[in-house]
DNA sequence: ACACGTAGAGAACTGGT
DNA sequence: ACCAGCACTCTACGTGT
């Protein structure tokens, strides 16, 4: 067993791919005879003794495969894993249709017979508790994220912190849907597509049906930094650096790269004198490129970065000042 | 037209009880 | 769980160049 797995490893690390090769060195553990490598069932088998040395090898070659002699057209052989659905997609299907792959109508014994396939089906997708407030739970995100056009990225990132909510048992004695949008609304931030809790809370199914829409938001805020607490998850500040770019890109000035450069400065200037720390980073991304061009003596309008940063000329006011008087404390 | 400053309101976060 | 306090950002407005 030992002698294959290191053989494998060895195979990945020089890039060697050839099975027959690897057949050849094998030996069995019991009698040390001959190895066979079957490509049928993935097993090792000793051609001296019989002894299946190693089972349900994985299989990794590409999971596409092409039905005709160009390579180009590719067919998948199934969607790909997902953890919006409670059972990762992976589930099986019956269709709703009482029809065989002919597109023949089923006779009502058959008919009677698929319709408790499908009863029996259902029940072992959603086997325990757990399983049924997986699904209730993601089907929240599902319909939240969509009404709130948020992309299947957070929808994603929501899925996965709710499953590892209910993996650390932190559901109990919180509501679902609670939980859920309060996974919904972390990972929106995590994926900086941030949505603010009056925005996601209408969409939300928490509470009572008489529309008060005030107590509650503080519970999801509540949740929101409970499970932040425990999952030891850090929503970490966007680096301002990463909007530099797509500030600059639509604002005229001479020379872009020098700008971008001294904003650069400016910024880790900021960083060292800690004036950055609690700002937003699009308003420091802002406030930097506009405190370049005064130092680079280019003529651009607060009014403009503004436009282009979405972040008001108060704020890059408020802002670039202090960072210009970090950048000269540093550099002067 | 632009830069600058101020006031008041709202959202998000933190810490105390 | 609730509340008060805080820093930040926004809108709206007035003033000076």
């Amino acid at each position: 067993m030992t002698s294959i797995r290191k053989q494998t490893k060895a195979n990945e690390e020089t890039g060697e791919k050839d099975t027959a090769t690897r057949d050849a060195r094998q030996e069995c553990d019991e009698c040390g005879g001959d190895l066979k490598h079957d490509e049928s069932d993935g097993e090792y088998v000793c051609t001296d003794c019989g002894l299946v040395v190693e089972e349900e090898t994985i299989d990794r070659g590409p999971e596409w495969r092409s039905f005709n002699d160009s390579q180009d057209e590719k067919s998948r052989v199934g969607a790909p894993v997902t953890n919006t659905m409670h059972d990762k997609g992976l589930s099986t299907q019956i269709g709703w249709q009482n029809k065989d792959s002919h597109g023949n109508r089923l006779s009502s014994k058959k008919r009677a017979q698929v319709q408790r396939l499908r009863k029996w089906n259902k029940r072992f997708q959603t086997k325990d508790s757990k399983e049924r407030n997986l699904k209730h739970a993601l089907g929240e995100i599902k319909r939240m994220a969509s009404a709130l056009g948020l992309s299947e990225q957070v929808e994603e990132t929501a899925s996965v912190l709710y499953r590892r909510c209910l993996d650390e048992d932190l559901i109990r004695g919180r509501s679902v849907e609670g939980v859920a949008t309060a996974c919904l609304y972390a990972a929106s931030r995590q994926c900086n597509t941030p949505r603010s809790l009056d925005e996601i809370y209408p969409v939300s199914r928490i509470g009572d049906a008489s529309g008060n829409t005030h107590q509650s938001t503080s519970g999801v805020d509540r949740t929101y930094r409970y499970i932040m607490r425990e999952l030891n998850l850090k929503i970490k500040p966007t680096d301002p650096r990463d909007f530099l770019n797509r500030i600059l890109s639509d604002i005229d000035v001479d020379d872009k790269q020098k700008v971008r450069k001294k904003a650069e400065e400016i910024i880790a200037d900021a960083e060292e004198e800690n004036v950055h720390s609690g700002k937003s980073p699009v308003s420091l991304a802002a406030a930097s490129i506009y405190g370049a061009t005064l130092l680079l003596n280019q003529k651009v309008t607060q009014k403009r970065i503004s436009k282009e940063a979405d972040v008001t000329t108060v704020t890059i006011r408020n802002r670039y000042q202090e960072m210009l008087q970090a950048y000269e404390e540093v550099e002067f």
